[in-house]
DNA sequence: GCCTCAAGATACGTGAATGTTTCTTAGGGC
DNA sequence: GCCCTAAGAAACATTCACGTATCTTGAGGC
């Protein structure tokens, strides 16, 4: 180890550790999530990792638990119901791909073992309602920019649910035309119809 | 091993042996998919299994094609959209379910490990071109149903993709009223625009 | 029925990660 | 400034899978 490097104690130490665990996580994903991997790319060792978390399901609760604390996502209110709904993905992007990785990743085998799915953990961490989407679209409703008829969840939350799929295919953030395509080609021709 | 048992060549032994592998990949997923197990679970030994397959991913894509071969979805051609669009939608949901929630569940952590993703999967296994939802508009095109002007990518595959997130959010097959959703609330509005 | 080749068993070295123990040394409290 | 605790280094036995090499034995072709 560097011996410049001063020596960290308690919080400091621990949320070093921690942050390192996101970063193999996120790099290498939950096989690689070890405790060798996570004590060296933290400057270290094994035995500092096991005091505080005796196994490694300990390990990477304590870490997705500290990014639980992440950034929320914006809902941009420009006035203009294309500018909302691209400025939301674009925010989405921004944040989320790491998360729904993250998800797509590492709670699979708890779903698995569980017989649970997305929607499930979704619920129980309280969903939010009214929906991003559906906020965006009951603000243009009110500026009189949409008429105001009933509309479905699946085409209310349509941009968001098409660009959580591209993210889970690719396990990458969207290019940017791909947001605007998703805005422009299907979800404002079916709103405006 | 049990002296009962025959000793199998050629093509009756790779089958087992395929077979046993797919078995092993739906219980224990890719990270369970080790040669060890799958000679165990196929009565063989672990040369056998390296003389056809050199590599983990040999052995896997080996598994994942023969089963899919086994499982082919049909595209229905009835002369009518949206009687295609549904009924291939609910041979999908019917045959691919099984393959989505496999692929979804338990190939995450090859996708971590080979920095590759679904897409990239989809393409080693041969990306059937045109794709189902291709042929079917292309149908409707030629019968004069549907105009002839040049449509994007993402609106051709739209039905599927949403079907596919769908599934992957619920890892469950779909009710009947998605699917009639996805067509006639979704695609078929954007289609005739 | 004999011959050939591959199936199948067995063993060996390697490498990675586990969980634990021992020892030193640095930081912070007093 | 001293002391105590914990950080950090190092080593240990264990486990599991890898990849290969060697040997036998059975199945199918002729």
């Amino acid at each position: 180890m560097n011996p410049q490097r001063t020596r960290r104690r308690g919080p400091a130490l621990e949320n070093a550790i921690l942050d390192a665990a996101w970063d193999v996580l996120v790099e290498h994903g939950y096989h690689g999530l070890t405790y060798e991997a996570v004590a060296a790319r933290a400057h270290t060792s094994r035995p500092v990792l096991y005091r505080r978390w005796p196994t490694r399901d300990d390990l990477l609760l304590a870490t997705i638990t500290r990014y639980r604390a992440a950034q929320p996502v914006e809902i941009p209110d420009t006035g203009d119901l294309r500018a909302d709904a691209i400025g939301f993905l674009r925010n989405a992007d921004a944040g989320l791909t790491g998360m729904i990785t993250l998800i797509s990743v590492q709670l699979m085998d708890y779903f698995r073992d569980t017989g649970t799915n997305f929607t499930t953990l979704r619920d129980a961490l309280g969903s939010p309602t009214p929906t991003p989407c559906e906020i965006i679209v009951a603000r243009a409703v009110a500026r009189g920019d949409l008429p105001d008829v009933p509309r479905s969840r699946r085409l209310l939350n349509l941009p968001f649910d098409l660009f959580r799929h591209d993210v889970l295919m690719t396990l990458r953030p969207l290019p940017a035309h791909s947001l605007t395509e998703i805005v422009d080609e299907i979800w404002l021709p079916l709103l405006r119809r």
